[in-house]
Formats: C-alpha cells, structure tokens, sequence
DNA sequence: GCAACAAATGTAAACGTTTACATTTGAGCC
DNA sequence: GGCTCAAATGTAAACGTTTACATTTGTTGC
C-alpha cells in the first residue's frame, strides 16, 4: 500500500497540484494549507517517486561519468570530486567505465539519448579519431570532455595542462645544470603522453639544448615500462643525467632500476615524474613530480555541466579550459628535500 | 522534435504495443511485423525513453552503491568489479559516498524510497548502532549490506572474514616460532578492526600463548598510527618479536619507523599486514599481508542483490556469507620471498 | 459595496512507456 | 464452409508526478 500524491492530496483536502507546489516549494502556497500538508506528508511518510518525476519534468537530476577504466586513486579521486560536488548541488551520479573503447559511443548513447542522465562527464581512454568523434556529434545532451576532445568543433573540455606540467618539470631539471635530459615517453596514441613529450621538447629546444634521439624512449606508464626505459638509457654508451619520465608509475620502476644497477638518485641521474600519486611521496628520495588536478578537474567539470544543464551557459558553445599544475619538489631532481621520507 | 513510440508506431502501421512487444522481444510478433518496425526504428534511430520506461515497469535496472568514502584502491577496486558485474546484466551503477554517517539512511532513502534504484549496496562506515538498525529497518526494498551488518533480524550481507584472515596471519606467525607477538589495532569502534583483533587474540590462546597487554597497541589504520605503534612498541623494555598490523597502512608506517630506527625486519622483528595492498608488493621485503578478496566481495553482493531484485531470492530472508582471505607470503615475516622488490 | 488585482487553489492534460485484456486474424480440421 | 484455438494485434488504462491554465478566494482602494 504505498501511499502516493493523491492520496497526500485527500486527506489533506487539498489537490494534487497544492501537494506538488508546497512539496516543490515553488508556486505560492498558504502557510496554513502548506502545514495541513506537511503533516500528512510526515505521518505518511510520504515522498514523491522520483521515476514519476523524472518522467514528468523530464529530467531526473543525474549526471552520468563514463571513464576510461575503473582503476588507479587518479579515478577515484576524479570520481571523490565529482560526487561531492555533485552532492552539493543535490544531484546524483551514474558511473560507468567504457568497457573499452569500442562501447564508449553505445554508453554513452544509452545514458544521454534515453534521458538516463542529465548530462555526462566523458573522459576517453585515448585520442579520439574522427569516425568516433563523428559519431559523438550526433548526441544530444550536454557533455563534458576530461582530458581529450573529439575532432568536433563546438565542445566543452577541460583538461589537465600536460604541457605546461611538463615544460615547468623540464625548466626545474634543466636549472639544475642538467643538459642531457632524457624522457621515458607514454603510450604512443594517448593525448597525455603526447602533450607531455611535446612540452618536453620544446621546453628542451628553448633553452638550446639539442636532443639527442637516443635519450627519448618509449613506455607505456607502467611501472615496468619505467624499468625497462631506464635499463635501456643506461644500456647507452652516454647515459642522460637527467630523466623525466612521463608518469610517477614508470618513475617508480625507474628507482627499482637504478636500486638494482647501483646508479643513485639523484647523484648519478636526476628523475622527475608527473601526476603527483600517493606513492611518490613516499619514495627516498622524494620523487619531484607534477602535481595533477585532479579534484579541480572534478569539480570544475561538473559545476560547468551542471551550468549548461540549466541553461546558464551554451551546451553547444566551444569552451576549453587547461587546468595548470604546480611542481612538487622532492629530492629526486637534486634539490635538498626536508622531508623523512615514509619508505624505507 | 523527438520521436517517440508512438511516431514509430504510426509510422511502421502498428499498434504501440506492437512496437512495445518489438522491441522489448516479449510478446508474440510476426517476423514481418517485426522488420517493419525495425526498420522504421533504424530509419529514425528511436530508442525507447527509459524515464517513462522506469515509471511504467516500476523499475530502474539500476543499482545504488553506497560507500563510506570515495578514496583508496580498496574501493575503486570495489566500483570497478560492481560496474563489470552490473554490465554483464545489463543494469546501472549510482554511487554516492555516504557523506558521514549521519546522511547514510537518508541517502538510502533518497535511492530507494523513492525508486531511483531497485536495490543497495550498503557498506557502512562503522558499527551500526541500534538506533541507526532501526532505521534501516524501515526501509523497503532489497539492500545487501557489505563488511558489517545492522543489528536486525533478516538482512543479507557478504563480508570479508577479518577473523579467518587474522588468525591465518597469526598462526603463520607462531609457526616462525614467534612467542612475543603484538599487534597494532584498527580504530575503536570498525568491525573489521575488531573482528581483526578478536582473531589475534584466539589464535594466541589457542596456542598457548599468552597475550602481553602492553604488546597491544591502538592504532587508526593510517601510516603515521603504524609508525607511532611501532615506535610504542620499541619503546617497551621487552619489545616484541613481531608485530601484526591490522592493516597494510599501519604496516607501512611500521617500515618506516623500523628504517629510522635501525631495526631490521624480519632479522629483528617480523611484520604482517592485512588487505594486500598494491604498494605491499612494493615494499622491501615485500609484505606478508593478508589478501582481501575485493573484487569477489563487489561481484557477489551484486549478482546476490540482482537476485534479490528478480524475485529468485528471498529479500527479507537472513543470509551471511564470509569471504575467506588468503595469505600472500613476502619477505616480511621472515619466509624466504623469491620476490624482486620494486621499491629501493 | 464593488472593482481590480494578486494570491491561492483546482482541473486536467501532459510526460512516454508497458501490459492486461479484448479483438482480430489465420491455420488446421472435419 | 464453419468451427476451434492459438497467434498476432490493438485498445486503453495504468504508472505517479508536474504544470499550464482556469477558477476561486481574499485584499485593497475607492
């Protein structure tokens, strides 16, 4: 026997369209009426069934995320962020991974086109070519994109500034006095890992330092593509005196690997990361890294969502915002580091 | 101009039920009947609105998650094997963190008394007092509740066997011929701090051993607890032999806090740990941790909750199910690791 | 006391499906 | 051809709200 609108509305002797005004708190209602209704409201227990709702407003106050994969504290504190701002705002969220990339478009369709969701919040998990980034123009609905955008021109992202993350980690290594400076790249395809090499370079190339080819390696942000790109830079007739490898993960293997050959960090080689994870911080020395935005990226993602929602700003508008980073200094680049480090 | 059910349904020739019984594959349709309609839907690229599709069947085919917070890889890894399993059955996945203890019932409400999801997956953030079991009681509909359960009568829940694991650890311990064992304790009030404890203790018991108070420490599951337990402990005039962590974090302040000391593990003091971490493999020597069988947990509650949904199990039956751990056996207590540590 | 107007309330039509039930169609059989 | 029965289809009533519009009530100024 659940109790529904009407039978709110006949016992408080009142209509429908009163108990949704007074329960709504919009549209006028008298003080007097909307106490009549609140308490049969509370005796009952009464509260409106959101599927109902939804149908009727057309809307249902829920925000899907789609991420590239259910893994890592970098999602989990992408999704922390979201969640609590979401909450603020009195909205809920629906979470998804990709399940690879083949399904993102099918996800997301199912989310947007069939009025799951207010809106989405898409983070791909890689570069989008142009038949998906076709594809994606034929959804309607509000989307904001994390980190990569489609090939489209009116869209909405905010990203992580790579580039400039990775110049600032470069120009820190470079006042050091290091001029052989390797990097220790990214998957080949990820926009990431591409922008990231990018700031390294011409951040290289502005301070007239020439790169020697041999000293950029492949990885894949793995801990053992860290291990291994670090093998092979110090399998080099010249090893580098530097590194900048373009994840703390594949800095990660890159200290297991100097452990083992006896280099040490940072008197031999120099290393810095980028992403700033949990674990950095707990390394000796102190991994220096980039520190990601990860909350911001959150929350600001989901108030501009939220936003074209509501209509406040343009759904269909072009809007790109880069969110900077900030360099953590450990000990790993050669600064002094006053921090006890946590791991042994 | 959104096309609805009933523009396909002019469209194709048909009825809405017919267009209904299509593409729901319930219901008798004749082939010919089925291509028209089909093909009327392609043409259109129609998909049913599942806000009315909610409304009219009184279901969602979505699942609420509600967890005590939204950091750490525990319950990422937790989300990620809910998403999978859901995806597998075609259902959603809202998640919400119960934003403390006080919003848990009413964010339970808001999910399911007013029928945004069909069911729950509930992991409290502590102990359910009685008052707050009471509450939950009022709420209809399917809930599975994960690693502690209320004080109520019929209820379902899938744990992790905090006490099996426990005393596994502690007798691997003993079995090194350890007699002085501590323990650095979870905080007051967590059941699976307590259920931790509560297994430390009847193992020793069980085998004679009897259980020195000052070798029992409170801790709080973070690193600086573990490193200020540890120090506690080697501030005693007889010191342990070895010490049990009731988490990995605790663990880990415990390395560091040996590292400052000069005390080796395992020469000097043995160490095991609890949830089996990604950085446990980490550490030199690895840790000796129990495994937490996560994903198993996320997946079970799942495919037990969609029954539960369906009708196959009973809601308001009593069910328990503890999820045995296992042991993952690192340098830390003392066995030989053949493991090659990745962290200096 | 009444006009004018605003405030409060009510009426009923959406919202876009699903599905119980009624009806039609068609096949198989004599 | 007429009967029976199952298969296919159609009709229309839910599902439980919100909200545009219509109506009633109450207030104010004259």
């Amino acid at each position: 026997m659940k109790v529904d609108i009407r039978e709110i509305a006949r016992r408080a002797g009142v209509s429908t369209a009163t108990v949704s005004r007074t329960l709504s708190g919009k549209g006028p209602v008298r003080e007097e009426t909307r106490r009549k209704v609140m308490n049969v409201v509370q005796d009952l227990n009464y509260r409106p069934n959101s599927r109902a709702r939804n149908l009727s407003r057309r809307q249902t106050d829920t925000i899907g995320v789609i991420l590239p994969e259910l893994v890592d504290e970098f999602f989990m504190d992408l999704i922390h962020s979201i969640d609590e701002e979401a909450y603020l705002a009195g909205h809920y969220v629906m979470i998804s991974s990709s399940h690879n990339q083949r399904n993102i478009v099918q996800t997301l369709v199912e989310f947007m086109d069939s009025g799951r969701v207010d809106g989405v919040i898409l983070m791909a998990p890689k570069m989008m070519d142009s038949r998906l980034s076709q594809r994606l123009k034929q959804i309607r609905g509000p989307i904001v994109f994390l980190n990569s955008r489609p090939e489209i021109e009116n869209c909405i992202s905010f990203t992580i500034d790579n580039y400039q993350g990775a110049t600032s980690m470069v120009r820190h290594l470079i006042s050091h006095g290091y001029e052989r400076i390797a990097m220790i790249k990214g998957p080949e395809g990820n926009s990431d890992a591409d922008e990231r090499y990018q700031g390294y370079l011409d951040c290289m190339l502005d301070h007239g330092l020439r790169i020697d080819p041999s000293l950029v390696v492949e990885g894949d942000f793995t801990i053992k593509g860290g291990y291994h790109g670090f093998m092979r830079l110090f399998g080099l007739p010249k090893p580098p005196r530097a590194i900048f490898a373009a994840n703390d993960m594949m800095a990660l293997g890159a200290y297991e690997a100097a452990k083992q050959t006896g280099i040490n960090i940072p008197d031999d080689v120099a290393l810095g990361g980028f992403d700033d994870i949990f674990l950095s911080k707990l390394l000796n020395p102190r991994l220096t890294t980039v520190h990601a935005p990860i909350v911001e990226l959150g929350s600001k993602a989901l108030r501009y969502l939220l936003q074209m929602i509501s209509g406040e700003v343009e759904s269909n508008g072009d809007y790109h915002e880069k969110l900077s980073t900030g360099l953590v200094i450990g000990g790993s680049c050669g600064c002094e580091s006053n921090h006890s480090p946590l791991i042994p």
